[in-house]
RNA sequence: GGAGAGAUGGCAGAGUGGUCGAAUGCGGCGGUCUCGAAAACCGUUGUUCGCCUUCCGGCGAACCGGGGGUUCGAAUCCCCCUCUCUCCGCCA
């Protein structure tokens, strides 16, 4: 949610930066500006008169202390109206305040000045590349193949228990997500991240906090019977430890790592491109989030770039990053890298990790918010996270990537964890 | 699931209708003292909104779990909701 102040005082460029994102604000700002002076005059006149009734009923407690009944009564006459007055005019005040609040929901977060318009993947720009494209024997799988063919990963099984998409991992396969979850929690830990295991079922107000609700609560399972929202990201929970905090500058920026699987209904998403490991409704995934200081907020989104860069790396994974267009940004998104890494059956290239930068966007939903030392006023923080990593596609880039004939070489740097090295 | 108790400022904890935004203690911040520190003493100490102000700030309104009500006036009375704790039951 933008804050009401820049609205007021940037209009023209907020519906310029907007136009990046494919939005068209100029309405909605307009409405908002529109509300939010009518609710200013409201409040105005309201604050007056509360002022003078209070100033009434303090007479009237004092004048009944010194037994002057009859003035206090003449007193007590002149609030009825007052009050009235008073009555209708909060009255008015509440659609107002509604509709602020609902068209200020409405506008996205305004892109970052190095955003490129653009409508699609096509448009996104890629910034970097690394690794090496292997170039596989004959006959190479891929991943949906070799996981029967090992009998790592099992998908009817998932349907018995549940349905399509909640794959049943076995053997060697669920050791490797162990293994993958480990070393990405360790090498969080080591880049100075703050482990947290948190719940993974949350309330309305966390939903709300991050962006998922009121707008997208198709993309996330609902238990109705106690209101509560299977996390599609680790980032809901974690991010809502900040809500409604004020932070010291000092403490700033935290860093959080948390591993959690992640439910996504996937309501009207499935199509091409879904087989195996592609896209599923519950999945494992690390993530990393940040509470900045505004001044220094790119400066932590550049690091976690780079800490998932070497994460891809290490896994010996082809990849390369790409800065979203504006029309592939998230609607809470002020600026969004993207990671994807080759897959080598599939022969395209597969997203694993999106690092973003929410600016004050978040925060201002939170209410998460931090005071300089010796300073009165508060400021919204910066929030930021990123997949480090999420686990399916890795899974199945390095299947199909790391495939030879004698089995699957599992990469260097997971061997202790996984105490293989290879899968046959 | 059954029975009871409670929710007050960063924390602890008073306050049952009239200067209560709220006693007191702790903590935090500033100062005195000190070579420095501790102790002691003095001062200060929340958030949001509105109006005014070049800055510092000033004035007003709201906030004592959330929402509604009674009243000239509510932390205090009434109703609804949420959450927490204790005991019993069940249980990883």
């Amino acid at each position: 949610m933008l804050t009401i102040n820049l609205i007021r005082e940037k209009k023209e460029f907020l519906i310029e930066r907007l136009k990046i994102k494919n939005f068209n604000a100029e309405e909605i700002i307009n409405r908002i500006l529109l509300l939010d002076s009518s609710r200013r005059e409201i409040q105005s006149k309201t604050d007056l008169m509360q002022g003078e009734m209070n100033r009434i009923s303090k007479e009237i407690g004092s004048l009944m202390k010194d037994g002057k009944r009859d003035e206090a009564d003449a007193a007590k006459e002149k609030t009825y109206s007052l009050k009235e007055e008073i009555k209708s005019l909060s009255d008015k005040l509440i659609p107002i305040d509604n509709e602020l609040r609902n068209e200020l929901i409405r506008l996205p977060n305004i892109p970052h000045e190095s955003v490129a318009p653009g409508f699609g993947a096509d448009d996104n720009i890629i910034i970097r590349e690394g690794g090496v494209i292997a170039v596989l024997p004959d006959g190479a799988l891929p991943h949906w193949d070799l996981i029967k063919k090992f009998d790592i990963i099992d998908f009817e099984l998932g349907i018995k228990l549940t349905g399509a998409g909640f794959p049943v991992y076995k053997g060697k396969g669920a050791k490797l997500q162990r293994a993958l979850i480990s070393f990405f929690l360790d090498e969080g830990e080591k880049a100075g991240y703050a482990e947290l295991m948190p719940p993974i079922l949350v309330n309305e107000d966390s939903g709300f906090g991050t962006g998922q609700l009121p707008d997208k609560e198709g993309q996330m399972y609902h238990a109705t019977l106690d209101n509560f929202y299977l996390v599609p990201t680790a980032e809901v929970p974690v991010t809502n430890v900040y809500r409604d905090v004020i932070l010291n500058a000092e403490m700033l920026p935290i860093k959080n790592i948390a591993y959690t699987p992640c439910f996504r209904r996937e309501a009207g998403s499935w199509g091409a491109h879904v087989r195996g490991l592609n896209r599923l409704h519950q999945f494992d995934k690390v993530e990393i989030v940040r509470i900045a200081h505004p001044d220094h907020s790119y400066e932590s989104l550049e690091e976690m770039v780079s800490h998932v860069e070497n994460l891809v790396s290490k896994l010996g994974l082809p990849y390369r990053i790409l800065r979203l267009c504006g029309g592939d940004m998230s609607f809470t998104s002020a600026l969004t890298y993207d990671f994807e890494v080759w897959s080598a059956a599939q022969k395209r290239w597969l997203e694993v990790s999106s690092v973003s930068n929410f600016e004050s966007f978040q925060a201002n939903r939170l209410k998460c918010r931090f005071k300089e030392k010796g300073e009165k006023q508060t400021r919204l923080v910066h929030t930021l996270n990123g997949s480090a990593l999420a686990l399916p596609r890795i899974v199945a880039a390095l299947l199909e990537n790391n495939q030879t004939e004698s089995g699957i070489k599992i990469p260097e740097v997971l061997i202790p964890y996984t105490g293989f090295d290879l899968i046959n």
